[in-house]
Order: C-alpha cells, then sequence, then structure tokens
DNA sequence: ATTCGTTTTTACCAATTGGTAAATTTGTTG
DNA sequence: CAACAAATTTACCAATTGGTAAAAACGAAT
C-alpha cells in the first residue's frame, strides 16, 4: 500500500528530469514510507534533523516557539513538497523549529546517510534536489513578503487564495499563528467575510 | 580604486574554500566593479535580472509595488551579501522586484554570461556560490519568521539587534516599510523607546 | 445518544496602529 | 546664509487588533 507513495515521488522526480529505470531503483531502495496523525511530531525543536520528507498526501507544518513561549507556525507544506529543517539537516546543528503534522499525512523519507548515497550514486538526483530546494525556498519569501504591510483580513484573504488546499484542511488556529493574529481576530474576520 | 572591491571580493570567497592564483585571475577578468548613490535603480521590477552583484560597502534593498501602489521594502542587504532578484536571474523571467541603492554602495558583479563562463572554468567556484546563496535564503526566511506574530516595537527592536548596520544607515521611511508599519508609527516607537 | 475535551465563536474593553494633516528638522543648492 | 525640498516628528481621531472570559459548536470515545 506503500507502494504507490513511492511511485508517486519517483513521478514528481520525472517532472523534473528523465530517470532511468536503474536509477528508479536505487532511489525507491534507499527511500522509506511513514504515515502520521494530527499533532504527531516529526522532528522536535532542539535536535538535529536527520531526516528529508517528502509529502505524499496531507499537511505537515513548521512551528518554533518564541520568547514568550507561544507557538508560531512559520509555513505549512503540502503535497509534493520537501519538508526539512534545512538549517540543522545540512549542519548537523539543533533545529530552531519543530515538523508537526498538521492533518494525518503520508511521506516517503531519505535518512541523511541515505540521501547522501543516493547523490553519489546518481550525480544529476542532487542537482535536482538542489534545485527544488531553492525554488521552495525562493516561494516562501515571497508569499511571505507578499503578507508584508498587509492587515489581518487582507493576510487572510490572500492565504486563502494562496493555499486554498491548506486553509480547508488545518485548524484556524494554525492559521491564525501563521498569519501572525490571534484566533479570535481570525474568526472575526471569517465572520466579517461571510 | 576599484582594485580594493575585487580583492575583497575575492578575499570573501576565500572564507569558503581556497583559490588559486589562476582562478582568482580568471574571477577577476569576469568582474566588474560599479558605485551607485542613493536612490538609484540597479534593476527595475519587470525587467529580467541580468546581473549579480556583489555589495562591498554600503546597502540595497530589494522592493516590490503592491496593489494598492505603496512601495514594500522586502529586506536590506549589506557589506559581503549578493544580491539579485534569483527567480528572475535564474529562469529569465521579469522580476517583480526592484533593486534599490539604500545609501551610497560600492559594487562588484557579473554579468549572467560571465558568471557561466566562470562556472564553467571553475567548478567549484559554482558549488560556492550556490551554498552561500542557500545559506543567505534561509538567513532571510530566518529573520522574517522572527518577526512573525510580534507588535511593531518588538519587530523594530529585532531589527537593531538583527541589522545595526543596516539600522544606522538607511531611512527610517525604509525602515517602516521593512516592518510593514507606517512611518508615523515607527516615529512614535522610537520616541517611547527614548 | 451522552459525555468529555477541544476548537471555534462571540462579546467587551483596552491597547496598538493607521490615516490625515501640519509642524519641525535636516540636508542640499545656489 | 537663505531658500527650498525632503525626511522626520508630532498630534489627533478612527479603525484594527489583542487580551480575557465565557458560550457555543464540534468530534471522539464510551
Amino acid at each position: 500500500m506503500q507502494e504507490k507513495n513511492i511511485i508517486s515521488f519517483i513521478n514528481f522526480l520525472k517532472l523534473f528530469r528523465n530517470i532511468s529505470a536503474t536509477d528508479e531503483a536505487i532511489i525507491a531502495d534507499n527511500l522509506q514510507t511513514r504515515n502520521v496523525n494530527e499533532y504527531e511530531i516529526l522532528l522536535q525543536q532542539g535536535k538535529t534533523a536527520k531526516e528529508l520528507f517528502f509529502i505524499c498526501k496531507g499537511v505537515l507544518k513548521i512551528v518554533s516557539v518564541n520568547e514568550k513561549g507561544k507557538d508560531v507556525t512559520q509555513f505549512f507544506l503540502k503535497e509534493n513538497q520537501f519538508c526539512t529543517v534545512l538549517n540543522s539537516f545540512n549542519n548537523n546543528v539543533p533545529a530552531n523549529e519543530s515538523i508537526v503534522a498538521a492533518c494525518n499525512t503520508e511521506l516517503v523519507l531519505f535518512s541523511k546517510e541515505k540521501l547522501l548515497q543516493v547523490y553519489k550514486a546518481i550525480p544529476y538526483f542532487k542537482e535536482s534536489i538542489h534545485s527544488i530546494t531553492q525554488q521552495a525556498l525562493l516561494d516562501k519569501i515571497a508569499i511571505r513578503n507578499s503578507y508584508l504591510g498587509e492587515d489581518a483580513q487582507t493576510r487572510y484573504q490572500k492565504f486563502i487564495l494562496q493555499q486554498p488546499e491548506i486553509a480547508l484542511r488545518v485548524s484556524l488556529s494554525d492559521i491564525a499563528s501563521y498569519l501572525g493574529i490571534t484566533q479570535q481576530s481570525l474568526s472575526r474576520i471569517r465572520k466579517n467575510m461571510r
């Protein structure tokens, strides 16, 4: 049953570059699958990220706890997106953020070790991952910047236009946290928009 | 007199990896220098980025105009940072942002063409640029996320701690725009902080 | 279906921020 | 140094948002 998630990961990669059957096998052999339920923690803030996730179905959120102890949702990741705490994963340092399932989610994942093996075996795979990663970072920045200087209602409206699939699947309090407002404010905004 | 800026660029690169004299020459030969004054536009929103800048002295800002016609400062870049609109530069599409000097600034720059030549001639140079770029993107995201859910005064306090050199050199209105508040609010905040 | 715990909604008031406008300061140029 | 333009500060009021608390709605488990 997990077979289909591996296939959908490989199919995703093929959008960027053709992959030979041999290379497909190498990738599949180094891949694991995992399913998690809402609230489950995939990486705890303070630990070092040792896995690269790819989301086949569901939504993950990157969360940090600020000085006042408040949870802040930094961003959401959905189907066909990679997820890790890159700074931690790359540099072997403790993560400043946690990775948490925002709803029930199906994943495939590489351990860092396996990923490096695949990089070695398939040089263009490394290139692909890097360019996908870079584009993902640019997208995250673009979304955040689009909220700049906007009031709460405008940010919410942009959010449901930019990320409608996520808007429908995660909790109000997560969205409020992501938009930098209280859940009471977001609830009021929703009411005003009806 | 521009000689020193080329040298400081090469010295910056050497922080990441040793560079042979031959390679230094190749890099220097493909580099240009340029000085700009405050307000000067290095890339106009809507045009395609064809240059990669490296700041030797001064501050640049990335600015976009939102739907309401308001200028929004997305971020500042200072000494020893690269600057371009990466999405435009990489994919040859029109930039959604402008690059503007936030104060008098000394630069070195590669045209895209020259940069690709150096990439070809010095493979590890490409690797270095890519990893520096990736780290820079992560840093931008981290800074933005640190403002999330904070009120205006807290954002300003974090800003002057995180980017003190910039806080001292760019205009109040640019900082207000960057922090997503009006210049009147920022002026009031400064007053309250004395 | 009922209960329990969690999430969302609502309400009220206080605090923060925005908008408009004018005064002041700063910096530049003749 | 005078005059001008631009940037910053100040003031006032309106609008938005936060904080606290309670009610209502929802979902999971018995």
